[in-house]
DNA sequence: TTCCTATATTCAAACGTTTGAATTGGTTGC
DNA sequence: GCAACCAATTCAAACGTTTGAATATAGGAA
């Protein structure tokens, strides 16, 4: 076992081993164009060696040397919450086949901790950034950082095309409208809504779609039944914000039949407060969620909800970015892009028919 | 805006525009010793052209020349596992204060990706491994390949301290005593008990402390309530291998009075299918977990469970690599490590006192 | 023989850093 | 006035690759 003094084997262990020089071992074991013109019996040697000694090409010298680091960066903004998995998951499927690297990176919603990655992605010269966005952070840095050093960006929840950022986003709107559409449709007429945070900017289009949806259906949104969560900085998730909402809902005098959560997270929280409050769900109070999460999958009842394509959306932006590097590799300049990924209502059991036309009220 | 051909600012570049070599401008900006030496002026001119200039300096240049990558690979099993993250945000608030990068890897439960990434770690020269395991993968490689580069390992979920590779694990023999002892002074004696699957080694220790533990309270288990999981090889996380269990446990003519799953994705599969035969939790069947983990927490009831130290584990697991590291840069070679993180007993909604000394029994 | 082509291999420079050793001037000590 | 020192800076080699150009060897055609 030759070992130099880095503890790593190099070319040049293995060209002494062989009797040859560093630039045939390279060319074989990285199966350079050349390697065709290198005699089948050095191939074999400068193989079999490179295996006996366990040798492992150095990435770094390799990247500094081809000015390739073949790695793209996914920075989430928390990886705790259960929406980022299946795009996380989305993205690196996309990546594998072209073995790109995901350089993943959790800031756990914290700024300091985002801005310390975004300075790494510079550093470790990451050939495209795919940014899971939230609320935590302005596009700042971004935009000034990375996207002058000509790095493809996708930001995937946001919009920031006028910033020249291609941008994949939910259509928040159409969601919104499929689940009040939803619980309208099953009768209820009493309708809670908990709206996202402010700072969110789904929040907005969501609640417009449900406004809308509401005067399709000829609905009229009591707005003493309208809450709106507070901005959730902690890891509550939304969580904390639907339990707290939904007790001030009980608490208050207006009867609901149905709760229209911003999202599943939210939903399990209005769930564990209707039943505090012994109302049970959905024979007592339908529930409708939003994202379609892994703890919304299991909990029972199985929460209804408007799914999100997230593996998808990350798989399309994994292409994305990787056409966009040949793109620029080619010289030419790509177009920026924008894409509304289309939800889809998913019944499960928090939902169900209204009972009668609202005489089953709101006290415990 | 001075561009190089690699697209990146360089050193060189600061120093042509400083009118100064590429070493003086290295030793400012990387603070070396020597930096004392420079003159405020040129110290000050220096940093603001690179400030100017928007430098970052390339990580593959330093590591390469440095020999150190500040990267300490972090190889779990399956991200989508809620089980996951909480570790690895542990480690990654271990790794922070040393400005390690970790390096996130996600095998999502395929053999190939897991010796994939594997080969990336040697070629990444990560400094030190921590691997998030599960029965997918022999530890053949593990061994092999990387061991033998010298890289200091921690596994979390296995003991491997005769391979001599540092082990941390939860106590599951306590664990499972916990979990049956809290349902024994509920008063529950028919306790229907969901085996892991065979695979998992956290499987066998776990049935032993629930042995141990029914022995110890005098009851008796009835070989007709155990049934055990199937090797879950697809992402259904025990959820589904719950439910089915618990369907052919209500299918049987025994009676219980109270479920202890394997863990928590089969406690929620437990209270899927109780519902569906009609049975609510805890009235009519108590039901406990293991892990604690986020759709546990959020679902009503919240489930009873053994909570494991997951933050903790992965702080724990950050520092002792680190700790390695530096040992072994001293030359020194430091002993194997063992440790068995204790569980703690979480009571949350899920489980009751039994009702009257097991009147209520199994039919819907 | 000489020139040509093809095959097999090597040279040497480059990628962007870091760093021990060397080089400048400019003071100071005696 | 010369050695000796200091501060400020630079040289040059090295980290481990890759790769365009160069070289060497051989077989064949002229």
């Amino acid at each position: 076992m030759v070992q130099r003094r880095s503890g790593h084997v190099t070319l040049l262990d293995i060209a002494r081993a062989c009797g040859c020089s560093v630039s045939t071992v390279s060319i074989v074991l990285s199966e350079a164009p050349l390697s065709k013109n290198v005699a089948a019996a050095t191939r074999e040697r400068v193989r079999e060696m490179a295996r006996h000694l366990g040798y492992h090409p150095d990435a770094y010298a390799r990247s500094l040397r081809r000015r390739r680091s073949q790695t793209i960066a996914v920075l989430a903004y928390d990886l705790s919450d259960p929406f980022c998995i299946p795009l996380v998951q989305g993205i690196q499927s996309g990546l594998k086949p072209a073995s790109y690297l995901p350089l993943l990176m959790d800031a756990q919603t914290k700024r300091k901790l985002f801005d310390n990655y975004l300075r790494m992605i510079l550093e470790r010269r990451a050939e495209a950034v795919i940014v899971i966005a939230s609320w935590i952070f302005e596009e700042t840095n971004l935009l000034a950082d990375i996207e002058k050093n000509k790095v493809p960006i996708v930001i995937i929840g946001r919009d920031l095309t006028e910033k020249k950022i291609n941008s994949m986003l939910i259509d928040n709107q159409a969601g919104g409208a499929m689940a009040f559409t939803h619980l309208a449709t099953m009768g209820h007429r009493r309708i809670a809504i908990i709206r996202g945070p402010e700072e969110l900017l789904d929040s907005a289009p969501r609640w417009k779609g449900v406004q809308q949806a509401a005067a399709q259906a000829g609905v009229v949104i009591d707005e003493r039944l309208v809450l709106q969560l507070p901005s959730l900085t902690d890891s509550a998730f939304g969580f904390e914000g639907g339990l707290r909402a939904a007790r001030k809902l009980l608490a208050g005098k207006q009867s609901f039949t149905a709760v229209l959560a911003f999202d599943d997270m939210t939903a399990l929280g209005v769930i564990r407060a209707l039943s505090e409050a012994g109302r049970r769900v959905p024979e007592d109070c339908s529930v409708i969620g939003f994202d379609d999460v892994l703890p919304a999958r299991v909990a029972t009842p199985g929460i209804t909800t408007v799914h999100q394509p997230l593996h998808e959306m990350g798989l399309q932006a994994a292409t994305w970015v990787m056409e966009e590097i040949k793109v620029r590799q080619a010289g030419t300049q790509g177009r920026v892009r924008l894409e509304y990924a289309q939800p889809e209502l998913l019944v499960r059991a928090s939902t169900t028919r209204a009972a009668e036309d609202g005489k089953r009220q709101s006290q415990a």
